[in-house]
DNA sequence: TATTGTTATACTCTATAACTATA
DNA sequence: TATAGTTATAGAGTATAACAATA
């Protein structure tokens, strides 16, 4: 690393440029094509993958706080996306699922969401890929680790 | 990539959480440390290495618009930080600078900045830092080049 | 007319705290 | 008492539009 401070090569600096143009331009398609905020389309993918899902775990498998999560699903409840059922074995909770329209949506939101990603990363290698993935997790890991200073 | 969609290996997922990691740990340590907002730090940056920057280009360097770096420029300007002066070329703009109050407070950031800057990319060797720098610079051009969509 | 910069406004995102209902 | 989830509120980031002063 460099000695002396340059805004310009300073990494926080250039992974906050980098992730504020990707998730505009994410954050722009979903919206417009679909109506969905991020986190809503967050949501989405995870009950496409793992069906009854409680907030709890939506929130770990998102990186979302429970506000968040909260006020996501009961978005996409009031929309007919989503639905829930109770769970016998916590009253305090539920599970959450895709509903027929959810799916119906979602199965038009991926190949759209794998276009973006693929214009936005097609300046990249699929090992380049893989490699900015790795990396990236482990920026992540090393943040997380020392956040409560 | 792959043909199926999976949020946790989807690399715009990947960067937005790292990205997010990252900057709430430097967002906490500015504002907790200086009173800083990351807007007006960035501002403080570009003005210790260029002197007499006029707001459009602190635009530029710092990737902002010009509402976010008019708003921090008042708010550096009216704690004693920043300095403003006339352009004699053309009125409707002027340069700004550090004053010496401006010019100590980057004193005492600057090493801080480096040093949590080290400790959450210290996971990653030099080589690789330099290679994430350049992977991050080919996403964000590539993501900007598609914006207007 | 076009451009630099400010102000007004609003929407999204994130975080804290208070609350409810269950355990 | 502690936990799962909701609601309230506010701070911060970002975007559009309208505006003032100057070119």
């Amino acid at each position: 690393m460099p000695a002396t401070l340059r805004l310009d090569r300073f990494l926080p600096y250039r992974l906050s440029v980098a992730s504020n143009a990707v998730s505009t331009r994410i954050s722009n398609a979903y919206r417009r094509r679909f109506g969905l905020k991020i986190a809503e389309w967050r949501l989405i993918a995870i009950l496409a993958e793992h069906d009854r899902v409680t907030p709890a775990r939506l929130g770990e498998a998102t990186r979302m706080d429970k506000i968040t999560v909260s006020r996501a699903a009961a978005a996409l409840v009031e929309r007919g996306l989503v639905a829930a059922d109770a769970n016998p074995a916590d009253g305090r909770s539920h599970f959450l699922s895709l509903t027929g329209d959810g799916r119906a949506l979602y199965a038009e939101i991926a190949p759209v969401a794998l276009a973006v990603e693929g214009e936005m990363f097609d300046a990249l290698s699929r090992d380049e890929r893989a490699l900015l993935d790795a990396l990236l997790r482990r920026v992540e890991a090393s943040a997380m680790r020392g956040e409560q200073e």
